[in-house]
RNA sequence: GGAGGGGUAGCGAAGAGGCUAAACGCGGCAGACUGUAAAUCUGCUCCCAACGGGUUCGGCGGUUCGAAACCGUCCCCCUCCA
């Protein structure tokens, strides 16, 4: 088995687990958060950085890296961990969210989905044997089952359709994964907001067995309240002894809730593209570094952390960057983020270690929310 | 001295009698962003006690029911010829 999953400790007071996942590129402590590296990049960051900014596990992009460079260059270097000298652990996701995504320019069918490339006009055919093909070549230490990522309020009927589609996908999958030795291929939940959906998909996709579990189809404009329903309600069904990963979910506050509904793994664009838009997660809440309000402000982005650029660097120079468009204040700023969620990740194992996740979940959402 | 061209909101630039408080771009101010087609997108940006009102298109004076637009005059800028 490529992974091996580890459940050390769960919170008494409430369903969180702490953990440990061993991969063939290194042992994590869970819950954690990975970056999102989609095209064999965190974009703006060196491998360096990214280093100092996770806890060693990040994404690529199945879709992304077969379009270009190709997934036979990114082979030739030995996987996206060779062609982006990236020594630590990596996931794939498998283009399942590209459904969602590019949903004006695909098509689906039970083969699989035909995309028109957005620059070229070429059509492209990723179906599920495809897709699991290109992650044995970019040679990820977890890699994802193609799916569909419908949107969250599809009708039923529909809804139902899909599930029962990318239950089959993931079985397609499964039997063509050729290094399951050296590759987890977990499976994905789907199903809408409608529970029995879930819980058959999550029933379906154990039958097929596979080494974790992934919860899609949260975070794609549903309310925040609807989505934590769905995690709580999942929260008794997902196998326990098999790592469970919440995909694209990354804000400060949804962590802390797909923490206390028993998720161990998460990834998110958020703390990298608010970076770049400009915005900082700090510990007293997000701020808009480009604001006004920050033009002469000597202090650091927070002065909660120790991270290089809050050592280093003032607010007021930060939204000199932005304004002057110099590139390095989204470094810098991407940087923080994600040294930010890095920390809170930590932070959050400490208090499941202590049974106080709750209590530092109140006493977080009154300093970050007000 | 002679011949043309031009002066429009912070800047650039449309508009050539009513549909114009004046397109568009930049700049400025604010907001959004959740398995990345995102260094992107959205809103506001003459003044005010603002679902209404008040002042604008170099200055002044006219024509007209009505002018940034037409006429006169003055001021300033640019190009060419002496």
């Amino acid at each position: 088995m490529a992974i091996k999953y580890e459940l050390v400790h769960v919170d008494k007071n409430s369903g969180a687990r702490l953990g440990v996942l061993h991969t063939p590129h290194g042992s994590f402590e869970t819950p954690i958060f990975m970056p999102v590296g989609t095209q064999a990049t965190v974009k703006t960051l060196s491998s360096k950085e990214i280093k100092e900014v996770s806890d060693g596990l990040i994404l690529g992009n199945t879709y992304h890296l077969w379009l270009q460079p190709g997934d036979d260059i990114v082979k030739e270097h030995g996987g996206i961990r060779g062609f982006m000298k990236w020594d630590g652990a990596l996931l794939t996701d498998s283009g399942g969210f590209q459904v969602f995504s590019l949903a004006d320019i695909r098509n689906i069918s039970e083969e699989g989905v035909t995309f028109k490339h957005h620059l070229s006009g070429a059509t492209l055919n990723l179906t599920p044997e495809k897709a699991i093909e290109i992650q044995n070549n970019l040679g990820a230490d977890i890699i994802m089952s193609f799916d569909e990522c419908p949107p969250f309020h599809s009708d039923y009927d529909y809804m139902k359709d899909s599930v029962l589609r990318t239950i089959r996908w993931a079985k397609r999958g499964k039997e063509v994964h050729q290094f399951p030795e050296k590759q987890a291929l977990f499976g994905i939940v789907q199903g809408g907001p409608y529970k029995d959906l879930r819980k058959m998909c999550i029933e379906e996709l154990t039958k097929i067995d596979f080494p974790g579990y992934s919860i899609g189809g949260l975070s794609v404009g549903e309310t925040k309240k609807e989505m934590y329903d769905m995690l709580e309600y999942l929260k008794d069904y997902m196998p326990k002894d098999k790592p469970r990963y919440l995909m694209g979910v990354g804000s400060p506050d949804d962590l802390i809730m797909g923490v206390l509904n028993g998720i161990d793994m998460f990834d998110c664009v958020l703390p990298t593209r608010i970076a770049r838009h400009g915005s900082a997660m700090t510990s007293n809440g997000k701020i808009v570094i480009k604001n006004k309000l920050y033009e002469k402000d000597m202090g650091p982005l927070d002065s909660n952390c120790d991270c290089f650029v809050c050592k280093n660097h003032t607010r007021s120079y930060i939204r000199h960057l932005f304004k002057g468009k110099e590139m390095l204040g989204q470094r810098l700023v991407s940087y923080h983020n994600l040294y930010f969620l890095k920390n809170l990740m930590k932070q959050i194992r400490e208090a499941i270690k202590e049974d106080r996740l709750l209590e530092f979940k109140e006493e977080f959402f009154k300093k970050y929310y007000g």
